[in-house]
Order: structure tokens, then C-alpha cells, then sequence
RNA sequence: GGAAAGGUAGCUCAGCUGGUUAGAGCACGGCACUCAUAAUGCCGGGGUCGAGGGUUCGAGUCCCUCCCUUUCCA
């Protein structure tokens, strides 16, 4: 039976671009996706991103553009790393879409006329200053609990004291500095905690199989909390000014970006539907047949992070909202990355940047390869470590699996033209290959990834055992033994052919290669390839290289000697100096002239791997500067950020064209930061 | 503070409902081989299964306490 499986990961949200752990989820999906596909089921796979909310509305503001803006620059971004780590998305979206915000009222209207929302007034910080309602975020103060200065309005970092804002000592906005007043408005909120909704919830939980008991677990735990932990309405408005979706007959109100948040699976669904793509792809049904068809599967991959909303508000709202709404068939949740043991951090700048390591020139699948491998489907964080890394790539894909094809087809490219044969008695092969594909097979279902990669390995291990164990390389020396010789090597042959079958959700760039190129075939694998065993073969052409050392070094930005430290490439040179060399007088620093510029332009120098070209507007003037900072920092990220420059810097010939001036960033092991001043300065100030 | 998940060889991990001397890959040591874009095979050293109690004929596997790591508390 063919199943019909619409498959969805998380929405990044679009203030940046994707770091390392999108990118794990995104594989992890989509070598699901792409083993489902391989036995020949029907799946429409979609990302999209996530546009609205408080954060992406200020960061626009201060970059003085739209939100809009800001939200279509980062989605240009998307592609390069999509393309680049073989994501085979069917559809990208953004849930800033009429699609979005059409499905978004619409839902609302329907849960509204079953009874489930109603609305109450909230008093809650507002600043007076930038005329605004302040999330929790944006309020900073003294703990109330430890008395730590400069915490955030949730929670104190330093005693981890949980907290509404209006108990801070002497909270500030951080958007104006000012203190915030409490105001009253209005505010709309789902009914989470009616009978009617826990029960529906408790019994959503407890269907068999739908999700990870550790899921389950959790989930549990907060439909079922009494007293100060018991599960409470859900606030879904918020007030203008607001980036996200009007609330119907509600005037300066919009829906809380986690609501529309997840609609946006279905934004994208249905926007793949109405392009004509999904007929295209051979899917004669509309949009809402399609997904309120009983036999179809609706999938989300997500990070533990965000359980809460997919567990419970989620289903409740699609439960509730009723056809073509249905709730999810399953929700697969996976833990985060770590880099070597660290959490990831976005602010310090921790984490490996996906960018980067398609820059230096990693392979996609080497990444793939790795993060299957550790992948189980437990909610478990796997830890990404460049010694393990290297050794394991190295050893398993080109020492065990590569090596096979290489070591194996050159007896019978040069001695029997490519075509192979079997021993008559070898019928041991289909029932071994169809005992590796059911187990294989097994764990990709499950998402026990580990598992299918170390079962694949150890055929792997079990291939190159026979091939040692007969001795091809004798065998050619003696012209009496040809047959045999041919029949070993057709063995390998066949056995690395399985391998690439089973390998071919993870490493599917290889594995078609390895269809088209090496056995001639004038399609990709199918997973039914499995046990079949191939016919002839075309000469061997090398199919992957060895992970090098310097490429993770590369990676992490690791200061060899021979390497130019990274600012160095910013033109002058003048990062050199000694910092602690010397006293400088006051009149010799006046003779350097810094200024707030604005990036207007930040493109990739064709042929540079250090510069990007800036041009930089000094309110009355343009500069063209090259700066050594692409390692760090993606062009569309720029754009419109405010930084600071070195005005009266001599202009530089440089091997792109000429430098007018170099920017200002720190840098350390840790990566580099380019400088901005605080909110407020404009292009062309003079800085002091 | 409350809660959840995890802590097994140097590294990364397997060990299902408790049952023979706790496993794999990599790394390390030795041997073999030379077909392979230096890749393979064989042998070996290495773990008081976070700590301490308990249940049991028997516990890495169940119970309790503690320590450490990570996360959640909307």
C-alpha cells in the first residue's frame, strides 16, 4: 500500500540565518523523507518560515527597513543551504502569506463559534516612550528573588528565579530605557483548560504509537499540573503595532505568533497545491481533499524545544477547528546539537555555521553521514566532535564503503570489460541482502538512524572480509583461476551495490552516482534495488574524498601559523599592531576618524575566500571597503546593519578593485564581531 | 525551587520485558596482505556499567538516596 505522508520540520525563525542545529533536523527529516520516497510512497515535504512577531518587527526597525524586508532577505538565503545539504524540500513558505493569514482567520472564526475563546482584559508593561505593548524580553530589572541586576522579565539567569516582569525591581524597557507603565487592553484567549479540551488532549497523548514515550511523559506532566502548574488558557493576541495577522473584528489586534506559527505547515501545503505543483508531481486532488483524506499521514519533525506548542496547542486547535483540519498522525522530536560537548549559542557565537562548512569546501554528506549516525529515536542530544567526526567519516565511508568499488572493479574493468558474473552456487546473496534491507529498512521507519548506519557497516565489514578471505590479487596472477576471479570481484560488486541502496537516504548524491555512473542505469536507486544484483559495470570513477584535517580547522576558524589572522585581510593590515604596545596621546587618536556607516551593499568578491565587498553609507557619502570578514558573517545578514569604520583610512589597491577604508570587528579564537554602536546613531556620525 | 531525560572501555555509542566470563566501531599495540585516490584482514591490551544502599538464587538492567550533565516550567 502506498502511503501518503505530508512531512513538515520546524519553522526557523526568519531573523537569521540557519544555524547547525536547523540543519540536523532538516537531515533527519529529510533522510526519512527520502527513504519513504525510496519505497515508493507519496510525500509532500515543507519548510517555511516563520515571519511574524515582536522580534523580527524591532530588528526591521533598526535596520530601518520593512519587516517584509528583513524577512525576504533572509528567505533569499534559504536555497544555498537547502541545495546545499541535499534537503528535498517539495515547498519552502513563509507564513507572512495570504495563505497563512486566510487559514489563520479562519481557524480562530471556527474555534471562536465552538466556544473556545473569549476575552479578558490583561494589564502588562507598556512603553510609553516607543508606544508599544513590551514582551518579556524586552523588559530588563533587578531579580526579584537574588536581586541581579539587568534580568530578563521571565526568568533570572543567575538564580534561575521563574517571574512575571511586574515583580522586577526598577524594570527599564530595553528598547527606550525608560520605565515601563502597566496598562490594561483587552486580550483573546483559547480555551485550553475546558474539559472538552483536556479530554480530547489526554486521549491524543495516549493513542498508541503516535508519539515518543518520553513525549508523551512530558506532555502529560503539564496537561495533568494542578494548582499554580495546572494548564492555563492560552493568550493568542497581541496588541498593535504588531508584525502578524489581523485578528478578524478585532481592531488593533493581531494573533500571537505561535499561533499562526504552525498553521504556516499548512500555508505551505497549500500554497504547493495552488501553484499547481502538486499536480505536477502527479497529486490529482485539492488541497483539501488532500489533507483531510483519511489515509493521509500528517508528520512534523520538531526539537524538544518546542513540545509544548505541538503537543497541546497544536492538536487542540486543529481538533477543534474541524475538517479539512485533522490533528497530526505523529509529532517526531529530536534533542539539539552539541559542538563539542558545548551547547550551541548563537550569541557567543559557538556552533559550527552551516555556511561556512559548505564554504570550505565540506562535503554535505560527509555531515549527513555523521549526524545519521548518531541519530536515534530517542529525544537525546548528539554532540558533533571533529576528532570523531573525521575518524568516523574516513573510516566508514571511504575506508569501508568506497574502497569497496575502488578495490573490487578494477579486476573486472581490466580483465572482464566491465561485466560482471556470479558464481552459480552464490544464491546466498538475495537472502542476506534481504535480511540487511528488512533490518535497514526497520530503522529508517523508526528513525533508529544509528542503528540502520551500524548494520550497513557491518555488511560493509562482512563484504570486505570475503573479498580478503579469497584473494583476488592471487587469483589474477593465474590465468587458470578467471572465473573465480570474476565471481569474487562481481561479489564485492554486487554487495557494495546493496550498500548503496541502503545508504542512499543519507547519501543520496553518491548513491545516484553510484546507479548512473558505475552501473550504468538510467535511473536512481529504488529501495526494491536492494536485492537485486547489477549486470555490468563502467569503469570506476573515485566517488568520495577523505575528510582533511584542515577543512575542520577551516571550519572552526583554528589560527594556524601560517594563516593570516582573520582581520588581517581588512585593508591596512593595521589589526596587527600590538595592543598593549606603546601609549598613544589623545591627539593621536583624534587623527583617526571613526564613523557610523551603514552597509547598503554586502555581496560575495568573486574569486576572494576571505573579502566581502561593502558599500557603506556615511549619510553623505558611499564607500566601497573590502573586508576580511566572510568567514563570519553572510552577506544578506548585512544588509542595512549599522557598524563602524575607519573614515580617513588611505584608500587601498587591492587585487578586486580599490578599498576605501576598513571596518572595525573584534576577533579572537572564539570568531569574529563586527562592531555596531547602540540604537539610535545614524550613517555619518562621528564617533569619540 | 518543581519536573523530565541522560551518565556503559581513551572517543562515539549498542545492550529488548533482570540470567552464562558486559559488546561494536574508531583510537592504541602486534602480525598479515598489497587489489584499492593508503584502503583491508587477523590477534591483543583496555571497563568495580556515575556513587552508595536495597530487592533477588542472580542487576548495567528493578527500588531508594546522593553526585554530575542537559532541558522544560507556557
Amino acid at each position: 500500500m502506498t502511503r501518503k505522508l505530508f512531512v513538515s520540520t520546524a519553522l526557523p525563525y526568519a531573523n537569521g540565518p540557519f544555524h547547525i542545529g536547523h540543519i540536523m533536523e532538516y537531515i533527519q527529516a529529510d533522510v526519512w523523507v527520502r527513504f519513504q520516497r525510496l519505497c515508493g510512497h507519496e510525500v509532500i515535504f515543507v519548510g517555511a518560515d516563520d515571519a511574524h512577531g515582536a522580534p523580527i518587527m524591532l530588528k526591521a526597525e533598526a535596520e530601518r527597513i520593512t519587516p517584509q524586508e528583513l524577512v525576504g532577505r533572509i528567505a533569499a538565503g534559504r536555497p544555498r543551504y537547502l541545495q546545499g545539504f541535499h534537503l528535498g524540500y517539495d515547498h519552502w513558505y513563509s507564513t507572512d502569506s495570504p495563505e497563512n493569514t486566510a487559514l489563520s482567520q479562519d481557524v480562530y472564526r471556527r474555534l471562536k463559534a465552538a466556544g473556545f475563546i473569549y476575552s479578558k482584559a490583561v494589564e502588562q508593561f507598556f512603553d510609553p516612550v516607543k508606544g508599544m505593548f513590551l514582551p518579556d524580553r524586552y523588559i530588563k530589572g533587578e531579580c526579584p528573588n537574588c536581586h541581579s541586576k539587568d534580568q530578563y522579565g521571565d526568568a533570572c539567569e543567575v538564580c534561575s528565579t521563574v517571574y512575571s516582569p511586574t515583580e522586577l525591581i526598577n524594570p527599564y524597557s530595553t528598547l527606550s530605557g525608560v520605565a515601563p507603565v502597566l496598562r490594561t487592553s483587552d486580550h483573546f484567549f483559547f480555551r485550553l483548560s475546558d474539559p472538552r479540551c483536556t479530554a480530547f488532549l489526554k486521549d491524543w497523548l495516549d493513542t498508541p504509537g503516535r508519539l515518543q514515550g518520553q513525549v508523551v511523559n512530558k506532555a502529560r506532566e503539564w496537561l495533568t499540573g494542578e494548582g499554580a502548574q495546572a494548564l492555563a488558557d492560552w493568550d493568542i493576541s497581541r496588541e498593535a503595532p504588531y508584525f502578524g495577522i489581523p485578528i478578524p473584528d478585532a481592531p488593533g489586534k493581531y494573533f500571537y505568533v505561535w499561533l499562526d506559527a504552525p498553521i504556516g505547515y499548512l500555508a505551505a501545503l497549500q500554497h504547493y497545491f495552488t501553484t499547481g505543483k502538486a499536480r505536477a508531481a502527479g497529486e490529482p486532488r485539492s488541497f483539501e481533499e488532500f489533507l483531510s483524506a483519511p489515509d493521509t499521514e500528517q508528520i512534523h519533525f520538531i526539537g524538544k524545544d518546542i513540545i509544548y506548542f505541538h503537543t497541546l496547542f497544536w492538536p487542540a486547535m486543529l481538533h477543534f477547528a474541524g475538517a479539512p483540519y485533522r490533528v497530526p498522525s505523529h509529532v517526531y522530536v529530536h534533542g539539539f546539537i552539541t559542538v563539542s560537548g558545548e551547547k550551541m549559542s548563537k550569541s557567543r557565537g559557538t556552533g559550527i555555521s552551516p555556511l561556512r562548512y559548505l564554504e570550505v569546501g565540506m562535503n554535505a554528506e560527509w555531515l549527513r553521514y555523521y549526524i545519521a549516525a548518531k541519530l536515534n529515536a530517542r529525544v537525546e542530544d548528539l554532540d558533533f566532535n571533529p576528532d570523531d567526526f573525521l575518524v568516523r567519516v574516513n573510516s566508514d565511508l571511504i575506508g569501508k564503503y568506497v574502497n569497496i568499488a575502488s578495490r573490487a572493479s578494477n579486476f573486472i574493468t581490466r580483465h572482464f570489460g566491465g561485466e560482471l558474473r556470479y558464481a552459480p552456487q552464490a544464491d546466498g546473496f538475495s537472502a542476506e541482502a534481504r535480511a540487511a534491507a528488512k533490518s535497514v529498512a526497520e530503522a529508517y521507519e523508526g528513525r533508529e538512524f544509528g542503528r540502520a548506519m551500524r548494520d550497513i557497516m557491518a555488511v560493509a565489514d562482512r563484504i570486505n572480509q570475503d573479498f580478503d578471505a579469497r584473494q583476488p590479487w592471487v587469483l589474477a596472477k593465474d590465468p587458470q583461476r578467471r572465473a573465480e576471479l570474476q565471481q569474487v570481484c562481481s561479489q564485492a560488486l554486487a554487495g557494495f551495490h546493496l550498500l548503496s541502496v541502503l545508504l542512499a537516504p543519507v547519501l543520496p548524491q553518491t548513491a545516484e552516482r553510484v546507479a548512473r555512473q558505475l552501473f550504468g542505469m538510467d535511473r536512481a536507486f529504488r529501495w526494491s534495488d536492494a536485492t537485486t544484483r547489477p549486470g555490468r559495470i563502467n569503469p570506476y570513477q573515485h566517488l568520495m574524498t577523505r575528510v582533511d584535517m584542515k577543512q575542520l580547522d577551516a571550519l572552526f576558524d583554528v589560527e594556524s601559523p601560517g594563516a593570516a589572522p582573520a582581520v588581517a585581510a581588512a585593508p591596512a593590515g593595521a589589526a596587527s599592531v600590538p595592543a598593549t604596545d606603546g601609549v598613544l596621546s589623545i591627539d593621536d587618536f583624534r587623527k583617526v576618524d571613526l564613523r557610523v556607516a551603514r552597509i547598503a551593499r554586502a555581496e560575495f568578491v568573486e574569486g576572494s575566500d576571505k573579502l566581502l565587498r561593502l558599500t557603506l553609507d556615511l549619510g553623505n557619502e558611499t564607500r566601497n571597503v573590502f573586508a576580511g570578514i566572510k568567514a563570519a558573517y553572510d552577506p544578506s545578514t548585512l544588509t542595512g546593519r549599522l557598524t563602524v569604520m575607519v573614515a580617513n583610512l588611505a584608500p587601498r589597491k587591492m587585487k578586486f578593485g580599490v578599498s576605501e577604508g576598513m571596518v572595525l570587528a573584534a576577533s579572537g579564537g572564539a570568531g569574529l564581531y563586527l562592531l555596531s554602536p547602540d540604537s539610535g546613531a545614524t550613517p555619518g556620525m562621528r564617533i569619540s
